[in-house]
DNA sequence: CTGAAAGCGCTTACAG
DNA sequence: CTGAAAGCGCTTACAG
């Protein structure tokens, strides 16, 4: 900028006006024009933005980027975050603390503007001096172990409980509950909706039908299969995200019976299997356009208190949940 | 940063050598450690950046995030990118040059150290002052117009020629062949290698058994149709990426005979369909991993000649590729 | 309408 | 071993 003003013959803050396009007398204009151009000179965005004292960017910390649920709800916070003129910063945690503190303390040490993060297990108050400071933070998915943050969770308890509901309707009376280990936020909201829904219908809770461990293909599959063995055995079960879905379905494969299923988390194909998977779909796009634009409202002032906010799930049923005992 | 030097009544650069970890009498260091603590101050990295003269970043330009190739290559960039001490920008183009052009800008505004780019079709021309300047820019999946760039292709041609020929050594002699519009670099190296794998065949290119559009749902199904009606009718298909597979999928889902099936690309629950799906597989992971580590090569000094670097598919069969006519 | 000085929060290059 | 000055590339707050 300061060679553009010195070729131009004029001082750097009318370069600073041009590239603002802020006023300059026309004539001054053009040969300023005419000096960036012969230069090639381009404004350095990271040096305007630190005199300014903001960086418009944004800090999301996922879980795992390469899990469509997360995938898709990324590009929806990429889109709010571009069109109010911010940068979107990735990073994925692995679901290990140490490494979620690590990509957090990256991204506000650069002074981002707001965090969006699906947190991993264990206390957040490390985030305490930063939201102190003023990052704007959202919380996805999960809620924050320690803190008071925005949050936005999906209803994991009704859609749970209501998944299985539509089991119990169509006869089932011995239902097997697998999904992740319960110190997920997630899996133990969809357990509380599990044991809601026997209750509500008369049945006892029976631990010999629930297996909660991170996903692993065969412990799963040896889960399923001791369930429906015993007696009475199950005959429907309820998979609590989609990993355990599919782990759920290549073990069954190659049985001729079938046992009902209704699965949280919809997925590409649900609807192509045989028969077609019912389940509880949640809105990852949805999930990551309301933290996005929230975590900007934050930004351009909103003090107002604290907000969790539950989105609706819905049942959509394909055959698998209507299969009968 | 003043305010922890002047708390502690040392010198601005002493609190900068213990915040790098540079050598600093042990009775001072100790007074500064207690002003930071204090303060809270921690140092903002992009005023250190600034005046060092790198960002410690990468810009990676998908053309859709939430895609799954696209969403694994990311995983695989972002790990590499953060093992070097760098930062991972994203954004998605949706396959608008125009676009992506504006999320390049707003990268390179902030001098990021490096750009990863799925590009859009059309010139890129347009990145040649970046790359005068010093950015390191790798292209991935598609080749970049116009300009000598480093570039990490999967092996389109043979990919696509062993797949049909796969489908030619079951006996099929009428294929159809599904794909995108041919102005997209990967659809055109596909139909190459159809093509070759035809003529390998002995057998003649028949332009009605060739669709290749943007994947539309409608005209996808009307294409199967037409190309099973046809006399002699396709009795096998080749399909050109997992969008238009799954249309491909739904299109045949309803009827009693089941034409033979190879698909590029390879997708989740694949194995899981009944048929399962024959798939020229590309390996996304390596593709983004590749990438990211020659840019960090660039990046620290790596100033060899352009490469063009073709990663190998693999036949994955599955029982749809192996119907007989 | 335009520009010189000060400053954003750091580090570099020195001097002591 | 430590610190004052200059500078990274801009913008802010003024003065003229």
């Amino acid at each position: 900028m300061r060679d553009v003003a010195a070729r131009a013959g004029v001082g750097i803050k009318s370069v600073s006006r041009v590239v603002n396009g802020e006023y300059v007398r026309p004539e001054t204009e053009r040969v300023i024009v005419a000096a960036i151009a012969e230069l090639g000179f381009s404004r350095n965005d990271s040096a305007a933005l630190l005199r300014q004292g903001s960086t418009a960017s944004v800090g999301l910390v996922l879980e795992d980027i390469a899990e469509p649920f997360q995938s898709v709800l990324t590009r929806a916070v990429e889109a709010v975050t571009l069109a109010n003129g911010s940068i979107l910063m990735t990073a994925s945690s692995g679901e290990d603390p140490a490494r979620e503190k690590q990509v957090v303390r990256a991204f506000s040490a650069r002074r981002v503007d707001g965090l969006i993060i699906v947190p991993a297990a264990h206390s957040h108050r490390y985030l305490l001096p930063d939201i102190k400071a003023g990052v704007a933070t959202v919380f996805v998915d999960r809620p924050a172990d320690g803190i008071d943050a925005d949050t936005i969770l999906v209803d994991n308890f009704d859609g749970a409980r209501d998944g299985v509901a539509h089991l119990l309707r169509a006869g089932h009376r011995a239902i097997g509950f697998i999904a992740d280990t319960p110190e997920i936020f997630t899996a133990a909201e969809r357990l509380r909706g599990y044991r809601e829904a026997l209750a509500k219908g008369g049945l006892p809770f029976d631990p010999a039908l629930v297996h909660m461990q991170p996903p692993a293909e065969e412990e799963v599959a040896s889960a399923i299969d001791r369930m429906l063995k015993r007696s009475p055995p199950a005959t429907a079960f309820f998979t609590g995200n989609s990993r355990i879905t599919i782990m759920f379905l290549r073990a069954i494969r190659n049985r001729r019976d079938r046992p009902a299923l209704v699965a949280f988390d919809d997925f590409e194909l649900a609807d192509m299997l045989r028969p077609g998977i019912t389940v509880v779909a949640q809105d990852a796009a949805s999930m990551g356009r309301v933290a996005a634009e929230l975590l900007f409202r934050r930004l351009s002032g909103d003090a107002g208190p604290t907000q969790r906010i539950y989105l609706r799930t819905s049942l959509i049923p394909r055959g698998s949940g209507e299969i009968p005992p």
